[in-house]
RNA sequence: GCCGGGGUGGCGAAACUGGUAGACGCACAGGACUUAAAAUCCUGAGUUCCGUAAGGGGCGUGCGGGUUCGAGUCCCGCCCUCGGCACCA
C-alpha cells in the first residue's frame, strides 16, 4: 500500500509531538514558588464563534506562542494561558431560533476551538483554562461588581438608552452604529430606562494620567486619550432676567465671553420649562417632543442643517453687563458640561452655522495674527473690544478671565471629559446574573458565600419585548426573601460581554481557587501581563474597562498593580487573497483547518510570521504558503535523507563561513524575536538553510543550534529533528543558543564608492580601514577610475565603514 | 471635519542612529537531472537607453519643493488609502 517514506510528513510528527506534550504535561506553569524570573504573555481570548478558528486568530497566537517558547528557553518561568469568552448574543439568538441552551451550544464551540488550538501547537497551560460562562468563574465576577457596589462605583438610573425594537434590547454605544444596530442592522432609538451604570467617569483623570508609564502603541494610548477627551475651561453662571436664577454653562475660551450673543440650552436642560415665555412656550414644547423622539442616528447626522427655538428668555452677560438672549437647540448635548453654553460665533463654527441661520449677531473679539480667515475663526490670536483683557494673547486671556471669575465668585476652573459612565445592564438571559436582590426598601447584595448566583434555566429566551430579560418570568427564581425576610425581587437584568473579559487575566494566574477570585500571592508574583497581544478594535472598549477594573480592585487593596497589561501589542488584520476583509459573503474565507492539513501547523505558523510586520495588514497567499512549505521541506532535507531516513549532520568541522553564518543567524533570530520582528528573523533563517544547503555541509555545532531556534516557530519539526539528533531532554527547557558577537560580524565589509554623490563602484576592507587605505583602493575599483579620469578631486567625504566620495571640480 | 496608521519592483516585503534601495519569499526566465513532466538543485532579473558583446549611461521608494557631499529615512506644502471618533462647547 504505502510505501515507507522518509519525507517531511507534518500529518505525522505533528500529533505526535502534540500528544507527547500533553502527557508529559510540558507546558504546566510553575507557581509563585519558582526560583525563575516570571514572564506572563497573553493573548485576548476568543469569542468561542460557531463558524470555529478564522485564519486571523493564529497569527496572534503563535506570535504569543513563539515568544513564550523563546522566553522558557531563555529560563523563564511562563505563564502562557488560553480561555473563552463565552457569554454573548449569538448563541443566545441561536437559542431563540432552535430552542438549544446557549451553554450546549457555547460548549460546543469551545470543543472546537480547543481542538483547533492544540492542533495547530500552541504551547498553553491548559490546565489553566476556564470560560466567563463557568460558574465557578462568574462567581469572582459577582464579587468583584459587589466590590463596585460598596464602593457606590455601580448605580442605577434611568438613563436614555439606544432601545432596539427590533432585538427587543439595549444596546451599548458600541453595539450602536450609525443610528443602528451592529447585529442586524435595525433601526435604534433613544429612550429612558431603568439601567446599572458604572461610575468608570470617576477614574477618567487616573485612566488618563496612567498611560504614560505604559508601553503601548502610541496610536491606542491616543485613542484613549481622545475616548476619555479631557478640555479644561471655565464654568459660569450667568444670572438670568425675571428672577429665574442662574445658568450655568462651560466653556473652554473664557477669553471670548465679550463675543457672546446668544446662549444655548440642550432641549431636555430642566431650566427650560422654568424659563420660556407663554409667547414661545407652544414652539418650545413642540420642538422638545420631537428631539426627544429622534433617533440617535438623526441626531447625530452632522450634515443636517442646526435648528433651534427661542425660549423668550434672556440672561446677564457679567462681563458686559449686556443682554443675551437664550435658545434651545439639539446641538448642544445634555451630558456634557452643564448642558448649556454661551454662543460666540464668531469664534466657533457650530454657533456661527445657527448664528447664521437664525440671524443672531456675530462679534469680533479674538484678532487672528496672521491672516484673517474667511469665515469664522476658531484659533488663538489677540482679544479686541474685551474689556479688561483687550489686546491680550489668547492663552494670557483665558487665564485673567478665569481668575476674574473666580476673584468675583461667578464661576469656576473645570475639567471637563467626554468619557460617560459604563452601561452595564443587558435585558439578556445569556450573561452574569448581578447579585442584587430588590425590595420596597431598596438594593441590597447577596452575600458572598451565596454566590454565585446561578442563571437558572429558561423555557424561552424571547426577551420580553417590554425591556425586561427573560429572566423576569422565571418567577421562582426572580421571587426570593431579603436579608429581613421581607419578600424580594432578583435583579434580572444581565451584565454585558465586557465584565467576564475586564478581569480574567487575573483568574489565570490563580484559577481553581475556591476561596478567593485568585490569591495575593499569585497576583503579586504574575501581575502585570508582561505581553498582551490582540486586535486593535479593542483600543477603547475592553482595554479600557480592564484598566478601570484593575484601579478599583487596586483601591480595594485586592491587588498589588493598578495597570493590568504593561506591553500592549496589536496584530493586524489578514485580508483575503483580494485584498478585503474575509468574509462569507465575499467568498475569500480561507479556513486554518484546510491548511493545516494541506501543509501541517509549522507551515501555517511560519506563514502566518512570515507574511510581514505583525502589527500589519497583509493579504493571505495560496502561493506564497507555498514558498515557506518549501523552507520547512528544505530544512527537513538539511538533516534527514529522504531515501534512507538516515541523519546527515556529522561532527565535522564547521567552516569559518560556516560558523559566521550560525551566529549571524542566532544574533538576528534572537535580536528579532525580542522585538517581534518575526518575518526578518525566518527570513534569516532561510539564509542559514541556502547556505548550508548549497554548501551541502551538516556540522551538528551549526545544526543543533539552528533546530533550537526553529523551535519558536516551528516547534514540532524542531522537536522531531531533536529527537533525531539524539537529544533526550525537552527541547522546551533547553537553554537558547548564545551567538557570538565576534564571530556574527564580518571580518570584510564592502563600502560603497561614490562621484559627486552617485554610487560608482564598490571597494571591500576591513573594518575600520583609514581614509587612505579606502581612498587607495577605491581609486581604483571597478566602476571608478573612469569618472575620475581627467578631472580634479576637490574634497573626498569619508565615513569610516560606511561610504568614500570623490567630490569634483565642476 | 478631527485623531492615528500606511503608500518602496509584476506581487508580499527588507533597509540599524541619513551612507550599496529592493535582503528573504512569490510569480517569471534559463540551465542541470529525467524518455517526458512534476518535484528537486543551480543561475538570472528594478526600469529604460546605447552597444553584436563585454560593458556603459539615464531614471527610480505617492506628488511638488527644501536641507545635505549624500534623503525611502529629516523639514515644508499636497494627493491617495485604511482605521477610529464624530455638533464634546
Amino acid at each position: 500500500m504505502s510505501e515507507p517514506s522518509h519525507k517531511y510528513t507534518p500529518a505525522l510528527i505533528e500529533p505526535k509531538w502534540q500528544k507527547k506534550w500533553e502527557s508529559e504535561q510540558t507546558f504546566r506553569t510553575q507557581g509563585p514558588e519558582s526560583k525563575k524570573p516570571k514572564y506572563y504573555v497573553l493573548d485576548m481570548f476568543p469569542y468561542p464563534s460557531s463558524t470555529g478558528l478564522h485564519v486571523g486568530h493564529p497569527e496572534g497566537y503563535t506570535a504569543t506562542d513563539i515568544v513564550a517558547r523563546f522566553k522558557r528557553a531563555k529560563g523563564f518561568n511562563v505563564l502562557h494561558p488560553m480561555g473563552w469568552d463565552a457569554f454573548g448574543l449569538p448563541a443566545e439568538q441561536f437559542a431563540l431560533q432552535t430552542g438549544v441552551h446557549p451553554a450546549v451550544t457555547t460548549g460546543k464551540s469551545i470543543e472546537t476551538f480547543r481542538r483547533q488550538l492544540q492542533m495547530l501547537g500552541f504551547s498553553y497551560d491548559w490546565s489553566r483554562e476556564f470560560a466567563t460562562c463557568d460558574p465557578d468563574y462568574y462567581r469572582w465576577t459577582q464579587f468583584i461588581f459587589l466590590k463596585l457596589w460598596e464602593k457606590g462605583l455601580a448605580y442605577q438610573t434611568e438613563v436614555p438608552v439606544n432601545w432596539c425594537p427590533a432585538l427587543k434590547t439595549v444596546l451599548a454605544n458600541e453595539e450602536v452604529v450609525d443610528g443602528k444596530s451592529e447585529r442586524g442592522g435595525h433601526p435604534v432609538f433613544r429612550q429612558p430606562m431603568k439601567q446599572w451604570m458604572l461610575r468608570i467617569t470617576t477614574y477618567a483623570e487616573r485612566l488618563l494620567s496612567d498611560l504614560d508609564k505604559l508601553d503601548w502603541p502610541e496610536s491606542t494610548k491616543e485613542l484613549q486619550r481622545n475616548w476619555i477627551g479631557k478640555s479644561e475651561g471655565l464654568q459660569m453662571r450667568f444670572p438670568l432676567e425675571g428672577g429665574h436664577g442662574e445658568l450655568e454653562i462651560f466653556t473652554t475660551r473664557p477669553d471670548t465671553l465679550w463675543g457672546v450673543t446668544y446662549m444655548v440650552l440642550a432641549p431636555e436642560h430642566p431650566l427650560v420649562s422654568k424659563i420660556t415665555t407663554a409667547e414661545q412656550k407652544p414652539a418650545i414644547t413642540a420642538y422638545r417632543d420631537e428631539a426627544s423622539r429622534k433617533s440617535e442616528m438623526a441626531r447625530q447626522d452632522q450634515s443636517k442643517e442646526k435648528t433651534g427655538v427661542f425660549t423668550g428668555a434672556y440672561a446677564t452677560n457679567p462681563a458686559s453687563g449686556e443682554r443675551v438672549p437664550i435658545w434651545i437647540s439639539d446641538y448642544v448635548m445634555m451630558g456634557y458640561g452643564t448642558g448649556a453654553i454661551m454662543a460666540v460665533p464668531a469664534h466657533d463654527e457650530r454657533d456661527h452655522a445657527f448664528a447664521v441661520k437664525y440671524s443672531l449677531p456675530v462679534r469680533e473679539v479674538v484678532k487672528p495674527l496672521g491672516t484673517a480667515p474667511e469665515g469664522c475663526f476658531s484659533g488663538e490670536g489677540t482679544a479686541i473690544d474685551s474689556g479688561f483683557i483687550t489686546g491680550k494673547p489668547t492663552s494670557e486671556a483665558k487665564k485673567l478671565v478665569l481668575e476674574w471669575a473666580e476673584s468675583k465668585a461667578l464661576g469656576k476652573r473645570t475639567v471637563q471629559y467626554k468619557l460617560r459612565d459604563w452601561l452595564f445592564s443587558r435585558q439578556r438571559y445569556w450573561g452574569e446574573p448581578f447579585p442584587i436582590i430588590h425590595s420596597d426598601s431598596g438594593s441590597e447584595a447577596v452575600p458572598l458565600a451565596q454566590l454565585p448566583v446561578k442563571l437558572p434555566d429558561v423555557k424561552s429566551y424571547e426577551p420580553s419585548g417590554t425591556g425586561e430579560s427573560p429572566l423576569a418570568a422565571i418567577t421562582d427564581w426572580v421571587n426570593v426573601n431579603n436579608s429581613a425576610g421581607v419578600p424580594a425581587r432578583r435583579e434580572t437584568d444581565t451584565m454585558p460581554g465586557s465584565a467576564g473579559s475586564s478581569w480574567y487575566f487575573l483568574r489565570y494566574c490563580d484559577p481553581t481557587n475556591q476561596q478567593m477570585a485568585f490569591s495575593p500571592e499569585a497576583e503579586k508574583y504574575w501581575m502585570p501581563v508582561d505581553l498582551y497581544l490582540g486586535g486593535p478594535e479593542h483600543a477603547v472598549g475592553h482595554l479600557l474597562y480592564s484598566r478601570f477594573w484593575m484601579k478599583v480592585l487596586f483601591d480595594c487593596g485586592l491587588v498589588t498593580h493598578d495597570e493590568p497589561f504593561q506591553k500592549l501589542v496589536h496584530q493586524g488584520m489578514i485580508l483575503g487573497e483580494d485584498g478585503e476583509k474575509m468574509s462569507k459573503s465575499r467568498g475569500n474565507v480561507i479556513n486554518p483547518d484546510d491548511v493545516v492539513k494541506l501543509y501541517g501547523a509549522d507551515t501555517l505558523r511560519l506563514y502566518e510570521m512570515f507574511m510581514g510586520p505583525l502589527e500589519r495588514d497583509k493579504p493571505w497567499s495560496m502561493t506564497a504558503i507555498e514558498g515557506v512549505y518549501r523552507f520547512t521541506q528544505r530544512a527537513w532535507r538539511l538533516f534527514v535523507d529522504e531515501d534512507s531516513g538516515k541523519l546527515f549532520v556529522d561532527d565535522s568541522a564547521p567552516t569559518a563561513e560556516d560558523l559566521k553564518v550560525l551566529h549571524k543567524t542566532l544574533k538576528k533570530v534572537t535580536e528579532d524575536i525580542e522585538g517581534m520582528r518575526f518575518n526578518t528573523a525566518i527570513s534569516q533563517m532561510m539564509v542559514f538553510v541556502n547556505h548550508f544547503t548549497k554548501e551541502n555541509r551538516r556540522p551538528r555545532e551549526c545544526m543543533k543550534p539552528f533546530v533550537q531556534i526553529l523551535n519558536p516557530f516551528t516547534p514540532h519539526l524542531a522537536e522531531e529533528l531533536w529527537d533525531r539528533l539524539g537529544e533526550k531532554d525537552s527541547l522546551t527547557y533547553a537553554a537558547w543558543p548564545a551567538f557570538d558577537a565576534s564571530l556574527a560580524k564580518d571580518d570584510t565589509i564592502k563600502m560603497a564608492v561614490q562621484v559627486m554623490g552617485k554610487t560608482r563602484g564598490m571597494v571591500e576592507v576591513e573594518p575600520g580601514s583609514n581614509q587612505a587605505t579606502v581612498e587607495a583602493a577605491a581609486r581604483i575599483a571597478d566602476g571608478v577610475p573612469h569618472h575620475l579620469d581627467g578631472k580634479t578631486v576637490k574634497k573626498v567625504i569619508f565615513v569610516p565603514n560606511k561610504i568614500i566620495n570623490f567630490l569634483l571640480e565642476s
